[in-house]
DNA sequence: GTATATTCAGACTAAATAATCTGATTTACA
DNA sequence: TGTAAATCAGATTATTTAGTCTGAATATAC
């Protein structure tokens, strides 16, 4: 199996884009984010929490309850999200995983792959989830659910 | 964690590096590989025959045994080690492990993440081995061992 | 032929990640 | 004030991946 972050982080991905494109309005329970998403629910139970817990998101308990984001979609970015559950290491670290060289003394591959994870972050970078959320209701991506 | 392929995948493919560069002379064994490449005896031991089931190396039992390519280095690219160790499921998903969509009508992140996959193939084709093993002779690229 | 150095095979253990379960806490509202 | 709907916390289990161990099979060299 190849992947790029962790399935927590797919899943953070996921739910907080969704709360991006439901923004304004009222919370989102875990519950619908569970059945809209297909996420397991306990699984995504953690890692809302844990997104509050890092600052992303506000939670609110009771009935009428649920999570929002807790600053505006414009001033997230997908990086946020990765680092909060998966953390920035990928920045720094080889993305072969070769273990640790020099950027004077670079291995065989580097030409080609050094070059991966900064294209990796700027795509994490590029757009806020304004962004996205706004794209997500051009004609184009309507609708398949 | 964020990772692009499995801890066995990247030790394969240093391994595999390892044989292009030495490629021609005496078989190598694990022991050597194990003892330049830091990876642990056993496992290292089961990725090589790995490997070897899969026809993209040659062994030889006993004194004087050992591991070599099983083809020459020009026809291999780091593609053929990572399909062998990992599949190549990742050319066809999501990078972001998002689940099913169609190309028709994807989803809001699809315009800056699609690309990616493409980039990685077309990096592990780039070059084959025997690039590589000339390229790590280069003197940019001498040599902290 | 015997000792030795290797790959090979398979069972086993360890660690990391993913997922589940139980119950406590908070809050809205009838 | 009581009930229900939600988050929150922590323990537990399951699954996957990583790594280890033991011994058999095979080939070389003396
Ligand atoms: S030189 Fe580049 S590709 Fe090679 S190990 Fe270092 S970071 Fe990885
Ligand atoms: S449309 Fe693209 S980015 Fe979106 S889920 Fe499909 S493959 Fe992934």
């Amino acid at each position: 199996m190849s992947v790029l972050f962790s399935r927590q982080c797919e899943y953070a991905l996921q739910a907080v884009l969704y709360l991006a494109l439901k923004a304004g309005k009222e919370k989102i329970t875990t519950q619908e984010l569970t059945k809209r998403l297909k996420i397991p629910y306990h699984f995504l139970g953690k890692i809302l929490q844990d997104l509050t817990r890092k600052g992303l998101l506000a939670s609110e308990k009771g009935p009428r309850g649920g999570f929002s984001l807790a600053m505006p979609a414009e001033e997230i970015t997908l990086f946020h999200i990765v680092d909060a559950i998966d953390g920035t290491e990928f920045t720094r670290s080889c993305v072969l995983g070769f273990p640790e060289c020099s950027e004077k003394k670079p291995c065989s591959v580097h030409s080609t792959w050094g070059g991966l994870r900064e294209d990796i972050y700027t795509r994490l970078v590029k757009k806020n989830i304004a962004q996205l959320a706004r794209d997500m209701k051009k004609p184009e991506y309507q609708s398949k659910r």
